[in-house]
DNA sequence: CCAGTTACGCTACGACTCGTAGCGAAAGAG
DNA sequence: CTCTTTCGCTACGAGTCGTAGCGTAACTGG
């Protein structure tokens, strides 16, 4: 399967794809999402423009792939011994990706994109929400494992529940960076795990 | 003020603007946000292009105002009696908004603009975000009147406490329908209350 | 009724971006 | 050394952008 395809032949250059890739970040720093065009990359990177259709398919793919490479080295997150405490872990961790000038402008827009396009939100699902996701479910059965969290029993339940979390946590954090546009600091971050953990009629 | 602009000649025709915005929202229906142009728009419209931009600087603001309208209409809460039952109320009304295919498509790609855009930040955090908003403090008005949530005595914490809120309940429902993209119904809004009330901790 | 003022529809325009095609050269496999 | 694929380059038609210029339409104050 992994050799079937290009044997033979010329193989891509994989520096290209380097270059190709840093070229997209650079000019979404520069330009932003809407002004950022498949020539201008090509020109940053050092690279025929048919290099770049012949690898991705437009510019929604592309720039999916350079913001996935962010989320693939900075998204881990280490045991901090609580419930509360590695929520406030990966809420910090979402908010350091989402407060960089790439992935801020190109987030929001490829999602946009996606609403008409099913492919591009698999691909936008695999490359990063599901990234994101794991942290989430990491904590969760780390939590469990403390006793912080019941087991659940029923698995469909749980993974229902695991949705209702994920959706819950990134979607505030989302928001508050790019709808509201206020910054997700360590005070909010320890207001809303407050908030989650204990809920609204908590203390 | 109302009347110092343009009080001699001829005047700009509420039908037109009308008529552009509707252009607008089923421009955006057929098309996306994507595919969506001007000169699209005014045929649409049956009005020349020139005339759309003597009204909006561009794109941008020319949907988040189409859009806008959408939530003027569609945006009020009865009082449902209890906190719970309150807030899945308001999920469910601004899932029904995020749901429809003009809103799905325009809104996240004109907050992706405004992250570059500071004065179109403010026209969409006043044409729509703050017409959510106060759903969001008027149903926790509601609950401190009926003694589900204490009054607080502090204003600039409790001013920070309703922005996390509101971040949660929105963020939360955005993500769902938007990135997670599934389907905001009452089974999720039930299970979304029951651990924004309760917490993860409570039951 | 008449000038003054503003909005309108229409046309045309240069600048830009898109995505593709065609070419000869380069880089590997067998 | 041949076959295959990628590469950089150039060129292209199509489409969009935002603006300018023009004559006409609509409304106001004298």
């Amino acid at each position: 399967m992994t050799s079937a395809r290009a044997r033979t032949g010329r193989p891509r250059s994989a520096e290209a794809d380097r270059a190709i890739l840093d070229a997209t970040r650079a000019a979404l720093v520069e330009l932003g999402w809407g002004k950022l065009t498949m020539g201008d990359v090509a020109a940053r990177a050092g690279v025929a423009k048919t290099t770049l259709y012949r690898r991705w398919a437009g510019k929604n793919e592309l720039v999916v792939d350079a913001v996935a490479a962010l989320f693939d080295e900075h998204l881990d997150l280490p045991d901090l011994g609580s419930l509360a405490a590695d929520i406030e872990g990966v809420v910090l961790r979402f908010a350091a990706l989402l407060e960089r000038p790439e992935t801020k402008t190109a987030l929001m827009a490829v999602v946009a994109e996606s609403t008409r396009d099913e492919a591009l939100r698999v691909r936008i699902r695999r490359a990063i929400v599901d990234r994101q996701k794991r942290l989430v479910l990491l904590g969760r059965e780390r939590a469990q494992a403390r006793g912080e969290l019941p087991l659940e029993e029923d698995a469909t339940a749980a993974a229902r529940n695991a949705d209702l979390i994920f959706d819950v946590i990134a979607g505030a954090v989302v928001h508050r960076a790019l709808v509201s546009g206020q910054s997700v600091d360590e005070e909010w971050a320890r207001g809303f795990t407050a908030l989650l953990v204990g809920g609204l009629s908590g203390v």
